[in-house]
DNA sequence: GTATGATTCAAACAACTGTTTGAAACATAC
DNA sequence: GTATGTTTCAAACAGTTGTTTGAATCATAC
């Protein structure tokens, strides 16, 4: 009973707009209206406007690492100390994501976009909570794909992670910008075909030659590996 | 002097301002605080924050795409009637972004993070004018790829010309969000580096195997297929 | 000099923001 | 029944938002 009704109403319908329209432009007033419920019940659930994202965020991304982890887990004791393949790895990861933001009742495909969105630009406060829910299954999954690539430096490989999560940002985000460019091209595929481009996209830019870097700029030290 | 010397100091303002905070957060008197001007400026000069920012997007992403489409012209001209190689085609189109990116100085680095966020979340009145900006671009871009790529249908080099877009997109926004990600994992890389990285990624992912989509559902207008 | 038009400025505007308040309504225990 | 604690509600709060105003300043022409 911890979970009044009206909370849950709250979260889904600010999920919802959040998405819609960014959490500045998206007011109590509007929240509360689209929940049906008086405006000062968020203040009174979850204390703040602020805390009402986080809580937000806590919900969905929280289980939706577990879930990776858990997956990776399975996987890894499966194989035995073999490598796995880079398309497993990826799947994992990427699989529990898209198959999130492909639930369109649950909600779920409103959160992942947000989520994207958020990533990319994260507004201060959620910044801090991002990293500590992301650390852990980042540093997994990096190490996960190291033993599957031996021939490819880590370092390049966090590189490659990061434009493959640019890429999938964009593609849930996706049909609504693809219509900006390019103007009727596409029906809107279900899920499962984009699941399909997508991880074909990213297996051959994961596995891609190894870019040839402009000579190691004789940068001083940044403190790099310090000793 | 049509560009008197408060016009230029409040788009400068401006943009930095967007970038750091986005388009809701950033109030008018941060920005003519920031550009020494009085407040009114903004509307004596531009009518309202609205119109600043279609300016600001207008000065920068005209040119951009116009840089584009002449580099593009040019090679066409130089290869005669022969194909390009993807290389090439990816080299232009994200080459000059990343160059623009790259531009510290001048406000370039600004204004590609801002757009690379916002063309993931339009705002209702920029939509419009984006989708206007690049229609001719895409479309252009798409040709040439689909000569390039014989084997790959027009369509999947849609969706993976839309994933780069993503990738480019993390890329530059890039160092911050990686850093929610990788505690230090990198010293900044200059521009050249992260070019070299990106580039090769993509044509990875540009080249890879076609994915095997499921049973494609009866293509025709928005009815679904009933599984 | 004066006249004309563009630009700047401080001040005010109405509308909206997140948050707080204190009383009302509700539930559950005794 | 009363008492107790939780949840809802309408109203108000103080602060900020983009925009407007009308006078002051500036530049340039006559």
């Amino acid at each position: 009973m911890a979970d009044s009704d009206t909370r849950q109403r709250i979260l889904d319908a600010a999920e919802l707009l959040f998405t819609q329209y960014g959490f500045e432009a998206t007011t109590l007033r509007r929240i509360t209206g689209a929940a049906e419920v008086n405006l000062a019940a968020v203040n009174y659930h979850f204390g703040s406007k602020e805390e009402l994202i986080r809580e937000l965020f806590r919900r969905r991304l929280t289980w939706l690492n577990q879930q990776r982890l858990q997956e990776l887990d399975r996987l890894e004791a499966e194989a035995g100390d073999k490598p796995l393949k880079p398309s497993q790895i990826l799947e994992v990861f990427f699989g529990v994501a898209l198959r999130m933001a492909a639930d369109t009742k649950g909600g779920g495909r409103a959160f992942m976009r947000l989520l994207g969105r958020t990533y990319a630009k994260p507004s201060d406060f959620v910044r801090g909570f991002l990293a500590e829910e992301y650390a852990a299954v980042v540093a997994r999954f990096k190490a996960a794909l190291i033993k599957a690539l031996p021939g490819v430096p880590g370092e390049e490989i966090l590189w490659r992670f990061h434009f493959m999560l640019g890429a999938m940002s964009y593609a849930i985000s996706g049909t609504d910008a693809l219509h900006i460019v390019a103007e009727d091209a596409l029906d809107d595929d279900d899920a499962e075909a984009l699941y399909a481009r997508l991880m074909s996209f990213m297996l051959g830019g994961l596995r891609a030659p190894l870019p040839a870097l402009p000579a190691k700029s004789a940068k001083s030290p940044r403190i790099r590996k310090a000793a």
